[in-house]
DNA sequence: TTGTAAGCGTTATCAT
DNA sequence: ATGATAACGCTTACAA
């Protein structure tokens, strides 16, 4: 016996298809006590499972949306996406989660399948290189969330941290600190985010009148960053504090720290972009910058299903505060 | 104009649909050279877009696979699930990644949503109260392949780690660096991973001669961790080592160590099991018990990918080796 | 209160 | 070399 479909339940109980079906999606409302044991009954004794994607077909919704995260490597991605997941699964809605790899023809393959499996919406960390399809995607009124990144001439909601004002306090925060000599390390300026981030800092050094020394704004790919940092400490005033751009870079920047034999917080001091898990445990805990990710994922989820719904969206942009929490590798050097 | 389909192309082309179905899975065998550029230009022009929902119900296979992790908050389910995803991917397959939370009613409901999405097979991180619902997904000749954990009885492939041998090797080296008090740190003893792990590190024990006290083997929920490591730090002589279980484990030690300001290496040596990105960034650099997740994920994959091709599959139990990294933090105390 | 039948967008069989 | 037509398993008017 193959798979057990409806028109078996139906045999079996001596009904229709279509009382089966109502019985299914439970509209009792004029079902006889007995016709629904009868049901019961069946689909208990031959243990059917409904196939959805029969019933995707016919009602033109999957019940499904997708994630596209830029790189699941990052804390902040996976706490995204464990948002939007908590939030759809609550409103029995499943999600699809993949990875970009920052990647954008990876992106676009996998915007392609996720339409093909007809997702009912999607929420992208977006590239530029793919600007064109997500403006398709918006000319066809599907919905849509864009996240993390933003970029200019897309009219459909973003979900992003103020990346800008972070920065700018952390920044602030070294000055007070008594530093001058300040470097910001980021991945190439590729993404809005970083170029947030970068204006941050620079924004702070200029408010307080310290000159911005271009030696001092490391942008590399993760695999040139050892190179970069060696150049950044090679230099006659090498930095006396650092911004890691994100928490793979912080990584980075502890690879080089224990091969220079540099100590944090003695030879240079240290905030870093993310939530990192193990921050607070380190010696010395570690400053940083923490993004809101599941309130951010949670809000994206949110304007999403609103949109799937066909419900109005108030604001296209939606930023997020971060929390600067400062612990002892930023403090003034010994 | 609502979504493009097949008829669509098919009528702006000029040609039927099934024609149209042809060229789109490349059988172009007896397709006149205008044909099929007149379908191409048609594909281009509406834009179309395949809709998989409807192939899929025809073909009664989905090209989709789901994986159900235990805890998507150890790093060892995430390394599992991207080389699974890498795995599928390269065979056109795609993968869903399904989070358990290590709740049994979650999986359960993940299992049937899968299937109900009719998922071409199923790789699972088993616990035990879902036993029946495993045996009857073997039963069905379903595709599944068990990961870590083992429950006796199921008669499908399992890849696991040598979880016995490698915690073994682990307590070795603590004898060899000359601790005898030696503490274990696992969550409840509730799956077999866990089991393994207590059995291999009684066996290093015993085989050296030292006496296993009850108060050295601490199981407990995460949220009880730091009392019980309260508790085992109160008693007369408290252990000079320990293992922790798992990742999510030694943040807990760690938090207890900072609290009670026990320096690592010096209040106790410490050994975790797990692949820990910060390992041998921290100070002291803790020494890890590394598993072979990518390797395991792409194995798991391939024996299902083999199940859903209706192959032979060799052996029904797979072991990996793992790899003890030693590091400062189990050396011998100063 | 339940059944009939059409249709969702494909693929597959068999004609032509 | 291409077309007609019947599935795939479900939902949903509408009929009874």
């Amino acid at each position: 016996m193959g798979k057990i479909t409806m028109a078996d339940v139906a045999e079996k109980a001596g009904v229709s298809k279509s009382t089966v079906s109502q019985f299914l999606n439970k509209r009792y409302h004029y079902m006889r006590e007995d016709t629904r044991t009868r049901i019961e009954e069946a689909i208990k004794e031959l243990n059917y499972q409904p196939n959805y994607l029969a019933r995707s077909l016919k009602q033109k919704r999957t019940s499904t949306v997708g994630i596209i995260v830029g790189n699941i490597m990052h804390r902040f991605s996976t706490e995204v996406s464990r948002a939007v997941e908590d939030y759809f699964i609550q409103h029995d809605v499943h999600t699809i989660v993949c990875n970009a790899d920052n990647n954008p023809e990876k992106e676009k393959k996998y915007i392609e399948m996720l339409r093909a499996k007809q997702v009912d919406g999607l929420i992208i960390f977006p590239t530029a290189p793919n600007l064109d399809i997500y403006q398709q995607l918006i000319r066809e009124n599907y919905p849509v969330v864009f996240m993390d990144r933003k970029l200019s001439g897309l009219k459909a909601p973003l979900v992003a941290s103020e990346n800008n004002e972070a920065t700018w306090s952390a920044i602030q925060h070294f000055i007070d600190q008594g530093h001058e000599r300040i470097a910001i390390v980021t991945e190439p300026l590729t993404i809005s985010t970083r170029l947030e981030r970068r204006d941050g800092y620079k924004q702070a050094l200029e408010e307080n009148g310290i000159e911005i020394k271009p030696d001092f704004l490391v942008s590399a790919e993760i695999k040139q960053i050892q190179q970069e940092l060696e150049k950044l400490f090679a230099i006659e005033s090498p930095p006396t504090a650092i911004l890691a751009g994100n928490d793979l870079l912080l990584i980075e920047v502890l690879k080089f720290a224990k091969e220079k034999n540099l100590k944090i917080g003695e030879a240079f001091a240290l905030i870093v972009f993310d939530n990192i898990p193990f921050a607070h445990l380190v010696d010395p805990p570690v400053t940083t910058i923490k993004q809101s990710s599941y309130l951010m994922g949670e809000r994206a989820a949110e304007l999403l299903l609103k949109q799937i719904n066909n419900q109005k969206i108030e604001a296209l942009e939606m930023r997020f505060p971060c929390e600067l929490i400062i612990r002892d590798s930023s403090k003034r050097l010994k």
